[in-house]
DNA sequence: TTGTAGACTTGGTTCA
DNA sequence: CCTAACCAAGTCTACA
């Protein structure tokens, strides 16, 4: 599921039903994860009052009140449920947390790329998930002038290189798509090529296109849900991801002549774009 | 060092 | 209609 929009909505779903209260049992499943939960998991956990959720990139961090901090990461097709009952298991849970107010917090994930880490709060940063981690879109640290000078030293298409967490995190393939659409920018750009004025307008629709998905409670494409079972809308607001073929969202040409929004492969992975407002 | 392809895994969609 | 092939929101590793 998850780009950043998509983990913010799970953040804002889970966080007020998890905060303050203590996970009083944990249930780890035997199918192995991508990063399977640590041995010491269970014990470490067990019986602790959770502090507080919070977000970096992809990254969804619960804190305890020992110190530890509870890493997930989505992969792509993990997600969370909330639920009230017993006797409700589905195919590919993997984790389950059982609070003192009675909810169930349950992770499911179907192709197990997903990730589940255990570290001390004081040790974050310096965890392999976030060593090597550029800054969140939505920290200062992020601004149009540190990407410009990123961008400098990249020689590769500005496509690929906004999808390097470790320049900004939290970008995955629909929202770069999305964001260079309006900015007006060819995916196949190189960074180091793009001038000040349009890596400023790059920013800036970096930011918009996140915050408006954030807004959409994120992108429904096929795994991802809220936590408690709604879905995203913000697929329907997509400019360009997914619509080769077809108009781009702000057209105003004649599709029959341009063909419409193109679809290229750029390292493995689709890339859409307008040839009309992004050059061809 | 940098960039790309491949691997990991399951399931949904499209097409012969 | 059934099946096979292909494709997918991410990241890590292995090469060129």
């Amino acid at each position: 599921m998850p780009e950043l929009p998509e983990v913010q909505t799970v953040l804002n779903g889970l966080s007020p039903v998890m905060s303050g209260e203590v996970i009083m049992t944990v249930m780890v499943g035997n199918q192995k994860l991508r990063a399977a939960p640590p041995p010491d998991f269970i014990s470490h956990v067990t019986g602790q009052k959770i502090l507080n959720l919070s977000r970096r990139g992809k990254y969804l961090i619960i804190s305890l009140e020992n110190n530890k901090a509870i890493i997930h990461h989505l992969g792509m097709s993990g997600s969370f449920r909330i639920s009230g009952k017993a006797g409700d298991a589905k195919l590919h849970d993997h984790l389950s947390y059982i609070l003192s107010n009675g909810k169930k917090i349950i992770y499911n994930d179907p192709r197990r790329f997903g990730m589940v880490y255990l570290t001390e709060v004081a040790d974050l940063e310096q965890h392999k998930a976030f060593s090597n981690m550029g800054p969140d879109p939505f920290s200062e640290d992020f601004t149009s002038e540190m990407l410009f000078e990123k961008f400098k030293s990249k020689k590769g298409p500005v496509k690929t290189v906004l999808l390097n967490q470790a320049l900004v995190a939290g970008l995955g393939n629909i929202y770069v798509c999305e964001a260079l659409y309006l900015a007006g920018i060819h995916p196949e750009k190189v960074a180091a090529k793009i001038s000040r004025q349009k890596t400023a307008l790059l920013y800036d629709a970096i930011l918009l296109v996140l915050k408006n998905a954030i807004k959409s409670g994120g992108s429904s494409l096929r795994d991802h849900k809220g936590v408690d079972g709604t879905m995203g809308y913000f697929q329907h607001s997509f400019n360009v991801y997914g619509k080769k073929g077809q108009p781009c969202g702000m057209c105003d040409c004649d599709v029959e002549k341009t063909g419409g929004v193109k679809m290229i492969r750029q390292a493995g992975r689709s890339t859409f774009y307008c040839t009309e407002k992004q050059g061809k």
